[in-house]
DNA sequence: TCTATCTTGCACACTGATGTGCATGATCCG
DNA sequence: CGGATCATGCACATCAGTGTGCAAGATAGA
């Protein structure tokens, strides 16, 4: 009954509309709490406007976890290793590679208003590291001194924590994530550093040599 | 000039202030945001009552910080084991015991409005990790695959993670966040815990078993 | 070109929070 | 007991943020 509704949306309304998503994206990485109107302006766009295009705050942000949890349930879902330290750290450095869609839901996953709609999309993702888990200690690689859904949410939150307050930019970032991520599994940093070289693919082999700050330290973007 | 300048204070007074700062202890732990009057109500008092007390909101949070942070920068000064492993352990530990008074820092110390100040009180403690993971990764007990700074700022986040995001009251929480550490300090699992059993002076040796839930999974106080 | 679609600025109402002034009443404490 | 101290409620000003209505101007696209 309804063909031909309202026709085609214009060309720049769709740029617009992106532009505002992407400009949420690092916007609310920074702070979670960021106005709409900081969100609008820094997309170059009006705080009218930006209502034009979402019916609500909510409503952009819920927009933007489901699409971010999306990409990397995804990443989740490809993840094939037979050995469960391996599925870890491609898993961990292939979300990395993500960082600009994972920084937003990292930090608005820790927004108490958002935390139920986080966790619902991040669902599968959640699962995936849960059998990975569970893999992991059946066969002896990972610990055993924690039990599967402690050691899950203890790696989640590693992760978590890594990828929200950690300079994307810098240098040997990927790394970091992924070996700290293995050591909370239980592995020595010795069998991490074997385990990264012996497959080369998985992230730059390059070892940290320089600092990796973001805040916390006293100056800052100052 | 002065002396006898306005009599000593009020003993009820005293102890009402001191509710204030408890009451906003826990409360702002749960929710850095909380409003002013929430914290004066969890107090049992009124909104207008705090203000007599303390002139900002802000001034209730810096003292809130100084005095955790002076609390456990003594702590920090008290560990004197020799082995680095153990000089750790022993400060995770000890740390985990002011939980009621560390977990407002921890949960401050994300907020942008404090993290300057957050960051100077903490500077005595950060300088002992700091000392702490220089000796370790001298002697060989810590990992030398990062950097000491990298390091060191890994090991706080860790701890700030684990300690906020983490139901205090739950059973192996102190144990939890002792053997994350030793992990990320590049320990395998099984070093630590021959380090923790021949060491039961340290924490409960008991090993988890319940499921350690806060927030993140979908049903939550609810 | 002509029109539907978009953008923008401005005014407005509303909400939640902060901080202050003041009068009244309760309460410690000498 | 009596005066200083403290708690409280209420009114008020202020501020920042949200969401909406509307009219005027810009622009894409057929």
């Amino acid at each position: 009954m309804n063909v031909m509704t309202t026709r085609a949306p214009r060309r720049d309304a769709v740029e617009n509309r992106a532009g505002i998503l992407s400009a949420a994206r690092s916007t609310l990485a920074l702070d979670p709490h960021a106005s709409v109107d900081v969100i609008a302006r820094s997309a170059g766009l009006s705080r009218r406007t930006l209502y034009g295009h979402f019916d609500d705050r909510d409503a952009l942000i819920r927009e933007l976890i489901s699409s971010g949890a999306q990409r990397f349930n995804a990443i989740a879902a490809s993840i094939d290793d037979a050995d469960a330290r391996l599925a870890l750290a491609r898993l961990a450095a292939l979300l990395w590679q993500e960082a600009a869609h994972v920084q937003v839901a990292a930090a608005l996953a820790l927004d108490e208003a958002h935390v139920e709609h986080t966790a619902d999309a991040l669902a599968p993702l959640r699962r995936t590291v849960a059998a990975l888990v569970r893999r992991g200690q059946d066969d002896g690689s990972f610990r055993t001194d924690l039990a599967a859904p402690t050691l899950a949410r203890l790696i989640e939150e590693m992760a978590r924590t890594v990828i929200s307050r950690t300079d994307a930019a810098s240098s040997g970032a990927a790394n970091l994530a992924v070996r700290a991520v293995l050591s909370i599994a239980g592995l020595s940093w010795r069998e991490a550093d074997e385990l990264l070289a012996a497959h080369p693919d998985i992230g730059t082999s390059t070892l940290d040599t320089s600092d990796t700050d973001t805040d916390t330290d006293t100056e800052s973007r100052a």
